[in-house]
DNA sequence: TCTATATTCAACCTCATGGTTGAATTAGAA
DNA sequence: TTCTAATTCAACCATGAGGTTGAATATAGA
């Protein structure tokens, strides 16, 4: 019990790891498709579809309604806000990396400013 | 060209899937790290290690400067903040899951206060 | 210069992944 | 009932991932 917040994260990482995947997950943003309209873009076979649509579900980011003889898919967004959490605990190092990059460019507008203007018209 | 973005994500999540670097990472949030340092809470082989902190570098995630004899690695940030936007994409839909949430505990909130106090001193 | 330390390289093993094809399953439609 | 459509299953293949071990490389220190 203890590791399993961990092994989801593995599954979910990897599961978005890859473009297709990642591009099937773009297509139920914009609502439920079954499996064939998900594996329609790509030129694999309906059964590599499925097994990528499997990954999804796996990871939970993915859940289907079986109506009759079609899969309706739809998104599943918990595993996704999951992940955006984790990423979230590095915000700091980047946002700190864009208020150098902010301050250095500041310096140079300074300095520019205080130099007579070279070549520039307007 | 064109793809490159997506193949840099396909290596930024898939350096993200594994456990292993996951938490190298959090150790080089604490601050640099030697090669041995990374590996050392691990019960793997230095050279699975190095693998490890390669698959990291490859997706961005982290630099090094070799000192010497021993090679100073640190947290880049950038392609984490990749990731992050990336999935704040879908923030909508998971924030659209707590709202429908809320909601239901408040009119399960409602329901009660109308009802007589069942059981509850206090 | 010699030795010990830090790291990678190369070769190898095992298992998972992503793909294929053809058959099986299940349900709509005629 | 019979034909067709949607999907999965099973078997297979090639490749890559993550692990090992032992040798190679390069630098620090005596």
């Amino acid at each position: 019990m203890v590791e399993l917040e961990t092994s989801r994260l593995d599954t979910v990482f990897h599961a978005l790891g890859d473009a297709t995947r990642r591009k099937m997950l773009r297509e139920l943003a914009d609502g439920e498709r079954t499996v064939s309209q998900l594996a329609e873009p790509f030129s694999i076979s309906l059964a590599a579809a499925s097994k990528h649509i499997k990954a999804l579900e796996n990871a939970g980011l993915l859940r289907r309604e079986v109506r009759g003889r079609t899969h309706l898919c739809r998104l599943a967004p918990g595993p996704l806000a999951s992940a955006h959490s984790w990423l979230s605990f590095y915000e700091r190092f980047w946002i700190e990396r864009l208020d150098v990059l902010e301050r250095l460019l500041r310096e140079e507008d300074a300095k520019q400013s205080r130099k007579p203007n070279k070549g520039e018209d307007r």
